[in-house]
Parts: structure tokens; C-alpha cells; sequence
DNA sequence: GACTGGCGGGG
DNA sequence: GTGTACGCCAGTC
């Protein structure tokens, strides 16, 4: 048996005859350091749970299924131990197939669990997260004897037993920015009439590089004989740098459709994926996202939405919010202009094109790592971390840790809870109109993380929620009346704790650390810390959320309010007129006893 | 106010 | 794919 050690990228799963197969993306380290490699495991099977309402009827109906096992598991599902069948089925296809069929069943109560990608219970499950380092049993495989076509170099490993997740700091990746320039002369570029007359591509080692049908003396253009030459080129590009991350801004909704697009008009494989798979599209609600395999296709325009606060988010805005510098620009709507003209006019749209690669690329350097490490806190790929709200991330984490001490996940709402709740809405902060004027001898006064510090000292969680207890043994927030038991310590209140007791330990390693290199690296971990732990109170208040409580939320804002206008109330004894406020936090000046009194 | 429809980014 | 999910603002009544 050999071993190897790789930095988990992707996963995904095949099916090869009517078994499913995980599938690890990843770049090895050691000897065969850089190469790409894809596990496989061919032994984890997909499972639900199911509540009974008679249990010896619920086996035996179970049993009339399809089903690859079901036992009895006794798990504490909101604080309660209950008896659940666990039913372990024979492909992940199964569980929709199956799941409405088994909720309708007279002798079951509920099933739980149902609705957790297959890859992403695999990741669960055996305790490894992607951006980290993995080290796995088994033998390599010939590349005849897999289901699915392959660069050479790639090696393909069967794992045996389980893999194991590895202490590890922050990989070295490679990315790959790209951008597309189209002739289009009316409106917005249609791939059906027009062509695409520029790839432009930068890496963050150096590459620089952009295709063109026109030629310049400019270093960095090549020049191909037609649109289907570029496209190609551009794909042989991507498979010979073989980067670790693609990048692009608004590609998941322009770029990449429109490049699949002109593919497939022009008769051009797009072979990109380190598997030789094209891209896929996937619709995630309002949104899509295209997905290369193997290689992690980041869209930083979702990222920019999500980590600035700007009122419009071109690349050229973000450019200049992150640099301080402006971009060369080129309006859309005369770039046609530019390419028919040629000369100076060409050239400068051939550094415009390969600009905008090249700031991508700048843009990631500097945002990407917050991504990355929130990738290997919440242990869900970061091509979907890339696309997750942090509501979202929080409620994965949230998973995870709910299955690390054997905790039953809630399900989602269905959609009449869902209408239920949207109905609902917790009261929010206190907010003190600002007094109008110009105030001088001001202090401010804030809370450090109010909400998460409100639900670790009150102990907020859906599990120690109480209609009715002794005053001693629970805590009762202020205007609402919700109580809570003192002990046991609920789910969430334990896991921000420990999120906030991690942090502390950062900061501190972070002021002690020399290395600048190492100070930046535990900087950007105890802000993905921050900024989970802040989001966490989220999940009480929002309606799509598994852990959604409405009392949760409204004792959690309660307690806020009483806090601050407490605070205020004392500052106000010492001498100080508030004269404004929001939520956590205060303005005053000071009013001087003696001068007033004069 | 309560509700609906459109839009963001990209060329 | 153990799919189908935003949040804001302008315009209308």
C-alpha cells in the first residue's frame, strides 16, 4: 500500500456502474510535489434518518424499500435523545427518490438529514477540510480503467480506509485570471452573432498573455489564425499552466457562458477540467455559477459584493477602492470601435484587455486568503464558499459541528414554515436619533461583539429555550420574557464560545509573532473567526435557517437594547448626554459639572 | 405602507 | 444533483 499527501482543491462524485464513487481533487506534496491528482473512495454510502411515529411498524415498512441497511441510533436531536433509524441507501440519487415516499409513511414522524449533498457529507463525515492537507492509503490506478478521460500526468489514487486530515499551514496556490473581449457593435455582446476578439490571460507567476486575431508589437499579444484558434489556444493555456484556481469578474454570468457558447458554435471542445470535462453551469436560484472540474473556478464580482461596502461594484470602482489607483479604461459600447480602427487604438484596447487579467489577479492576492480560510474553517469547497452568503457558511459550520458531537441536524423549513416565518421579525437594536448640531468633546462607547457575547453569557440557543422554569435556573431576557436554562451550555452558545476562545489565542500568537509573513497569515484567520462569530446571531433570525428561533433572535436583541440603554444611563450619572446610538454602541459629550454650574 | 418588477456585473 | 437560494430600490396603488 502506498500513501499520499495532497491539498484537498475539490470534490465531487461519479457514478460507475449503479455506485457512486467520491472523487478528491488535489495537488500532491512531497516527492511528486505540484502534480494533480484525483482520489478516489468507492466506499461511503449515502444515509438519512428517519424519526418514527410507531417504531417495530417504521422497520418493517422500511424494509419493504430498496435499501441498503437501516438500525436503530438514539441521537440528541434539540436537546432531547431520540430513537432514529439510520437508513443507508444504495446511491445518493436514492434519497430523493425515496425521501417523499418514506415521510408519507403512517408509522414515520419526520426524516432528518435528507438534504445534505452527497460531497458534502463525505466531508463531514470523515473530518477533512478543503485548503488543507489530506493523507490517504491505497494504490495508484491506471488511468484504462477509470470511467472518465484524463491528462496523463494526473494521478489517480484508489484510497483504502480513511483519509485523514493533516495540521497544515496555508497552501501555495496557483491561479489563473482570464477576461474576454467581444465585437459588439449593437447593444450587449450576443455570443450567437458576436465574435470574441481577445483572451486575455494573467497568472500569479508571471504570465501574461493575450489572444488575439489581431497581431501587435506588443510582447504579450499572440496572434492566431481564427476566433476558434483563440479559443482553443486559450484552453491549451489553461491545461498546460494547470493552475489550482481560475479567476474572473462576473465570469460565472459573461465570460464563461459566452466562451461555451462560442465553443460549441465553432466546434471547439472545451476540454478545461483536470478530468478532460467542459465547464458546467449550474442555476443556483437567481443566480449561476460555472463549474470547471478539478480546478477551482472563483468569480470575484460575488466576493467584491460581499467583503465592500461600495455603492457600485465594476471592476474599475473595486480597483480603485483596493489601490487607490485608476484603471485604464475602455467603455463597452466602443470597444468595436477600437479593434475596427487598429493602430494606436488597438494597441491601447490590447493593454486594456490584458489590464483587466492582470487586476483580477491583484484583486485576488489580496481578497482571496479570507476566502480561503473561512474554506478551512467551515470544511465546505471553496468554490461554493466562494458563492455562500455568510449565513450560509455559519449554518454549514453549524453542520459540522452538530455531527462532531453527535448532535441531529434540523431540517430546513419547508415552504409553509417558510411563509410562516417570513412573517415574523425580531425587534432590532436601539437606535437613538442623532441630535442635530455640531457637538464637540465627544466619546464614543461600544460593546465588543454584543450579540455573540449576549448568547454566550445568556446562554440563547433553540435546545435550552423554556416555556416555563425556577428563576434560579434559568435567565429571562428583559421586554420579551423568553427563558433560558443555565445549564447544560446550548449548541450555539458552546461554539461561538469556542470561536471566540480561538480567536483571543490568534490575537495573541498574532502579537507575539515576528514574522510579518506569519502575523498577516493569523491576522486573516481571527477575522474569519470575527467574522463568523458575528454572523452566527443570524441564524436565530432568518427564516431560510435550520436553527431559526424566533425567540432566539428576539431576546437576543432585547438583551442588546437593555445593555445599551443601561450603559447610557449610567454614563448619563457620570456627567455625559448621549447624543446618539445604535445597537452596540454610543456617542456622547461630556457636559463639565463646574463650568455649567458658573 | 404593501406590493411588484427589475436589476446588479459583463462587452 | 441528498439541487432550484438574494436584497435593494423605484414605481405603483
Amino acid at each position: 500500500m502506498e500513501s499520499r499527501k495532497f491539498v484537498l482543491l475539490d470534490i465531487d462524485y461519479i457514478t460507475e456502474g449503479d455506485k457512486a464513487v467520491i472523487r478528491m481533487f488535489g495537488r500532491l506534496e512531497g516527492d511528486e510535489e505540484g502534480q494533480s491528482i484525483i482520489v478516489l473512495d468507492k466506499n461511503f454510502k449515502p444515509y438519512i434518518y428517519v424519526l418514527p411515529l410507531d417504531p417495530e411498524q417504521c422497520m418493517a415498512d422500511l424494509n419493504e424499500f430498496d435499501i441498503e441497511m437501516v438500525g436503530w441510533v438514539r441521537i440528541n436531536y434539540l436537546g432531547e435523545m431520540k430513537d432514529f433509524l439510520k437508513v443507508t441507501l444504495h446511491h445518493p440519487q436514492d434519497v430523493p427518490k425515496l425521501r417523499d415516499k418514506i415521510r408519507n409513511l403512517g408509522s414515520v414522524k419526520d426524516i432528518l438529514e435528507h438534504d445534505i449533498p452527497f460531497y458534502r457529507r463525505y466531508l463531514i463525515d470523515k473530518n477533512i477540510f478543503p485548503m488543507g492537507q489530506v493523507l490517504v492509503n491505497g494504490k495508484c490506478v491506471d488511468s484504462a480503467s477509470i470511467s472518465f478521460s484524463c491528462d496523463t500526468d494526473v494521478c489517480i489514487f484508489e484510497l483504502e480506509g480513511k483519509p485523514k486530515q493533516v495540521e497544515s499551514g496555508f497552501p501555495d496556490l496557483k491561479t489563473l485570471s482570464f477576461d474576454i473581449e467581444v465585437r459588439n457593435p449593437k447593444g450587449m455582446p450576443q455570443a450567437e452573432e458576436d465574435p470574441i476578439i481577445m483572451m486575455s490571460l494573467s497568472s500569479n507567476q508571471g504570465l501574461k498573455k493575450v489572444l488575439s486575431t489581431k497581431s501587435s508589437d506588443l510582447e504579450f499579444v499572440e496572434t492566431l489564425k481564427t476566433e476558434a484558434h483563440i479559443i482553443q489556444r486559450f484552453f491549451e493555456i489553461v491545461r498546460s499552466e494547470n493552475p489550482d484556481i481560475l479567476l474572473g469578474y462576473n465570469s460565472d454570468n459573461f465570460d464563461m457562458p459566452y466562451i461555451r457558447d462560442r465553443a460549441a458554435k465553432l466546434n471547439v471542445k472545451p476540454n478545461l477540467g483536470v478530468d478532460g470535462s467542459g465547464i458546467k453551469f449550474m442555476r443556483r436560484g437567481y443566480a449561476n455559477s460555472a463549474l470547471v472540474k478539478g480546478r477551482i473556478h472563483v468569480d470575484l464580482y460575488l466576493l467584491m459584493r460581499r467583503y465592500l461596502q461600495l455603492d457600485r461594484y465594476t471592476l474599475e470602482r473595486v480597483y480603485k477602492e483596493l489601490f487607490d489607483e485608476a484603471k485604464e479604461d475602455v467603455p463597452g459600447d466602443e470597444i468595436y470601435q477600437y479593434w475596427d480602427e487598429g493602430g494606436e487604438k488597438l494597441k491601447k484596447l490590447f493593454e486594456y484587455s490584458l489590464d483587466d487579467a492582470v487586476a483580477v489577479t491583484k484583486i485576488a492576492e489580496k481578497m482571496l486568503p479570507l476566502s480561503m480560510e473561512l474554506t478551512r474553517i467551515v470544511g465546505q469547497p471553496f468554490f461554493d464558499i466562494a458563492r455562500m452568503a455568510t449565513g450560509q457558511m455559519v449554518e454549514w459550520y453549524l453542520i459540522r459541528k452538530a455531527h462532531e458531537i453527535g448532535d441531529m441536524v434540523p431540517n430546513k423549513p419547508s415552504s409553509s414554515q417558510y411563509s410562516e416565518r417570513r412573517g415574523k421579525k425580531a425587534a432590532g437594536g436601539y437606535v437613538k436619533d442623532p441630535v442635530k448640531g455640531l457637538h464637540e468633546n465627544i466619546v464614543s462607547f461600544d460593546f465588543r461583539s454584543l450579540y455573540p457575547s449576549i448568547i454566550i453569557s445568556k446562554n440563547v440557543s433553540p435546545d435550552t429555550l423554556v416555556l416555563e422554569c425556577d428563576d434560579d435556573d434559568c435567565y429571562t431576557a428583559p421586554e420579551v420574557g423568553h427563558k433560558f436554562l443555565k445549564k447544560p451550555i446550548g449548541f450555539v452558545p458552546s461554539i461561538i464560545g469556542n470561536i471566540l476562545e480561538e480567536r483571543v489565542r490568534l490575537k495573541t500568537a498574532m502579537k507575539m509573532a515576528e514574522n510579518p509573513r506569519e502575523k498577516q497569515v493569523l491576522d486573516v484567520q481571527q477575522q474569519a473567526l470575527k467574522r463568523l462569530a458575528n454572523s452566527m446571531y443570524g441564524v436565530y433570525g432568518y427564516s431560510r435557517f435550520r436553527w431559526y428561533r424566533i425567540e432566539c433572535a428576539e431576546a437576543v436583541t432585547a438583551w442588546g437594547r437593555d445593555f445599551i440603554k443601561k450603559t447610557m444611563e449610567k454614563a448619563e450619572n457620570f456627567g455625559f448626554k448621549a447624543i446618539y446610538a445604535d445597537t452596540d454602541g454610543f456617542y456622547a459629550t461630556f457636559v463639565d459639572q463646574e463650568t455649567e454650574s458658573e
